[in-house]
DNA sequence: ACCTATTAATAATG
DNA sequence: TCATTATTAATAGGT
């Protein structure tokens, strides 16, 4: 979207480094703020930044979204809905719903900051690549909200899910190859959880 | 954006509150997704959809991130400096500040991203930067057995990883969609930014 | 969902 | 950091 494209990867450059992700961290909340205007939704975005600073965005609050979240990976219901957005808007479901009330009053985001002295110079970086698009639309559950209740049934789905997924994404990252980062956290994920089996419901984690 | 440009308010068609927020809470996550890639930074993101679907997005992880956040408020030391990060441009109205511990050990997976034609299929091989370090084995986990016998510590891993892999393999296959639930905030910032003014969320409007 | 006409975000620069 | 400008990216409408 500038001058000259550039590619989605790790900026060394500090500077630059600072300058984009203050930039973009502004255009991340104000996309969040449209977000919440048009459709009513709540939205909590914590970040930290690379010098580990935190700058936080809420509505109605951060505290308030991050409760409710943390409430209902807590309470572990499952339920399914259907897909995004809809619904409730006026009705609601048992949770409160958003979409009508204009909460004006609360719209508030927080910057700070913090550090310490933090040198912040090293960190790790990642490595990149990117990966080319394919276009293909499977349009499937990764598309779907990730339901913070699910049970253990859920989950099992999900495990085969990803294991038919190991492949497609193997094939996928392969041609692409695919960035790093990527791959790590799939990694991680995968080969973990993928066999899993204990599920307990308050795991969080589990949970979703 | 659009073919014709909108004013940011509450959406009351059902149908096109739904289209909307599900692009929207694409890009959103693109977004955020991007500004990882970008600066390493760890970001988590929580929706709740106008029909209070949980859409959650986070790096490395959402729990991780709010258990940072969670923390560092809790121990809420105050200081300032600034290091790299951003500042907090413009917003100001002060609001809290949190500390940073400054744990982080890993800003290095982050979730990948999106990229749009592609064609180009170049890698960059290492990048690598100062830093030091990250070996990234990414070896192949697609390779191998799924295996299981995780402990339920690595089940834990579970959802975020499938939230990372739904945005990964979304963003390859499809687009990628991240989930996020929805604060709110911002617009106290963007009001203040600007001038503020009140901060409704209709009234974001007048935020432009 | 998929296409475009447009607008919005932002990489470079100053 | 803040502003300006050239480009690319996100999307409102419409199919």
């Amino acid at each position: 979207m500038g001058k000259k494209k550039i590619d989605i990867k790790k900026i060394n450059n500090k500077n630059y480094l600072k300058a984009t992700f203050s930039k973009r961290r502004k255009g991340l909340f104000r996309k969040a703020t449209d977000l919440c205007c048009l459709s009513g939704a709540q939205i909590a975005i914590i970040t930290f930044s690379p010098g580990n600073k935190p700058f936080i965005f809420g509505h109605p609050s951060a505290e308030t979204v991050i409760d409710r979240f943390l409430g209902e990976q807590a309470s572990c219901t499952m339920y399914d809905d259907d897909d995004e957005g809809i619904g409730p808007v006026d009705g609601e479901d048992g949770h409160e719903d958003l979409e009508v009330s204009h909460d004006e009053e609360d719209i508030r985001s927080v910057d700070a900051e913090d550090s310490h002295d933090d040198s912040e110079a090293h960190q790790e970086e990642e490595k990149e690549d990117e990966a080319g698009g394919d276009g293909e639309k499977v349009s499937v559950w990764w598309d779907e909200p990730i339901d913070e209740n699910l049970g253990l049934h859920e989950l099992k789905k999900y495990k085969g899910l990803l294991e038919c997924l190991k492949e497609n994404v193997a094939s996928k990252l392969d041609e692409m190859n695919k960035r790093e980062f990527y791959t790590k956290d799939y990694l991680a994920m995968l080969n973990s959880e993928i066999g899993s089996t204990s599920t307990t419901c308050q795991e969080r984690d589990l949970c979703h």
